[in-house]
RNA sequence: GCACUUCAGAGCAGC
């Protein structure tokens, strides 16, 4: 590492920020996350006070976000504070960006704003985008009329992150407001904002009206593109008309567009979530068979519905398979397998995935463990729930109302009402209301 | 120069 550093070093100084970027990407590869403690400690030892420091520092930040390592950026970017080396509003983007889910995000602008560093218009849609993914839409309009009110004038991109917010939401009838707004001031929507209002449309249930929509787009000079038919599609799932997808395909096909990953794991799980898991089955041979890369997410769409109809075992198999094609299970695989054993009453082998999840250190949270303690309740297991919500707490977990309910619950339907005020008490005395 | 906005998966009690 010491020697790429120091390579790093003549490559800041030739101006060859390509070959830097590169040979630091793959020394990030090598050591990958957790390595920013170390390196940094290098750079500090050997290379203090060296010409070019300071951008070697902020390309290493860089790096780490865009390698994903998030956590080692940020401290990068800490130590650079202390050497008072500043990052470009570039590297600050892409960072905020990795982080947009998170509060970080707008600590970090707070940090560009105190170092002096100017904002772009990326900058403040990440921001806006970031506080409607955070689902906190009134933060974002106030963050949007703050700027405004700074004389910042909005793009295109930045109404459409709003539009976005407002559809995931379900305010779609906000979001049409928003869109008549910004034709009053000279804003056309884009692919993007039709695609967008279209899903809002879909997810509130109004297929007709997401369809006349796409009606105005096309006489709007716009053809419907992939995301458009996914889209569409996605809606006649959620509406439970996916028997209608083929008109769909059909004027997708005539207009040269085809089918991609998405398109078929929409196909799939609709017929599966009718019922028609046959049906399911078929188009995911063919799917296999046109040469596709299966992902944890159309696993995980069949895994749902073997485990909704109770084939537990089935769906563990698929799981192994999964496993074997080299795929990584994410937080909501193991929630599926973890629900579908609770709801079969094999609360051992629900705990034993809920472990093996953990080892992975993939977070739990509270949804998964009412689950499980409802799973122990309908058992009777009363004492074995009890262990566990003592675990979760001896764990740091806060037990929240919900959690208690459930248990009280089951205590009050084995006729155990001491054991229930016995609980009730309980939750009063760590300062949570009965709802 | 790169980077921002649109499409697919699971989910807890009681009533």
């Amino acid at each position: 590492a010491l020697s790429v550093l120091a390579e790093c070093h003549r490559l800041a100084k030739e101006g060859q920020w390509k070959e830097l970027r590169q040979v630091l990407r793959r020394m990030l590869n090598e050591e990958g996350s957790g390595s920013s403690c170390y390196l940094c400690e290098l750079l500090w030892n050997n290379f203090r006070g060296k010409e070019y420091g300071g951008l070697v520092w902020e390309i290493l930040t860089d790096e780490y976000s865009r390698s994903q390592m998030t956590y080692d950026a940020l401290y990068v970017l800490d130590k650079m504070n202390n050497l008072k080396h500043q990052s470009s509003i570039s590297t600050y983007n892409r960072l905020m960006y990795s982080l947009r889910h998170t509060d970080i995000m707008l600590n970090l602008y707070k940090e560009i704003l105190s170092k002096g560093v100017l904002p772009n218009l990326y900058t403040y849609c990440i921001v806006i985008d970031g506080l409607c993914k955070q689902h906190r839409l009134q933060d974002a309009v106030a963050f949007f009329e703050e700027i405004k009110g700074k004389g910042v004038r909005p793009c295109l991109v930045i109404f459409n992150a709003l539009l976005s917010g407002f559809c995931s939401m379900g305010f779609v009838n906000v979001a049409m407001s928003l869109l008549s707004m910004m034709l009053k001031c000279g804003y056309f929507p884009d692919i993007y904002s039709y695609n967008t209002l279209i899903h809002g449309l879909c997810i509130a249930g109004s297929i007709e009206r997401a369809l006349d929509f796409c009606e105005d787009m096309e006489r709007n000079g716009f053809a419907l593109d992939l995301v458009t038919y996914n889209t569409m599609l996605n809606g006649l799932r959620i509406s439970g008309l996916i028997s209608e997808a083929w008109k769909f395909i059909q004027r997708m096909l005539l207009n040269g567009l085809f089918p991609n990953l998405i398109t078929y794991t929409i196909l799939i799980s609709g017929h599966c979530q009718g019922g028609n898991i046959e049906e399911g089955m078929r188009i995911w041979k063919e799917m296999i068979s046109q040469g596709y890369q299966l992902n944890v997410i159309t696993y995980s769409v069949l895994l749902s519905s073997l485990c909704k109809r109770g084939l537990v075992d089935e769906a563990m198999k698929l799981f192994n398979e999964m496993e074997a094609m080299g795929l990584d299970p994410d937080f909501i695989v193991y929630c599926i397998l973890i629900h579908g054993y609770c709801k079969k009453g094999d609360i051992e082998r629900a705990i034993d995935v809920c472990k093996v999840m953990c080892s992975k250190k993939i977070m739990t949270n509270s949804f998964l463990h009412g689950s499980i303690l409802l799973g122990m309740c309908k058992k009777g297991m009363m004492s074995k729930a009890v262990d566990y919500m003592d675990h979760l707490s001896r764990d740091g977990l806060l037990l929240d109302i919900v959690l208690y309910n459930i248990v009280i619950d089951g205590y009050v339907k084995t006729g155990d009402i001491e054991g229930a005020i016995g609980l009730y008490k309980q939750l009063l005395e760590a300062g949570l209301t009965p709802s």
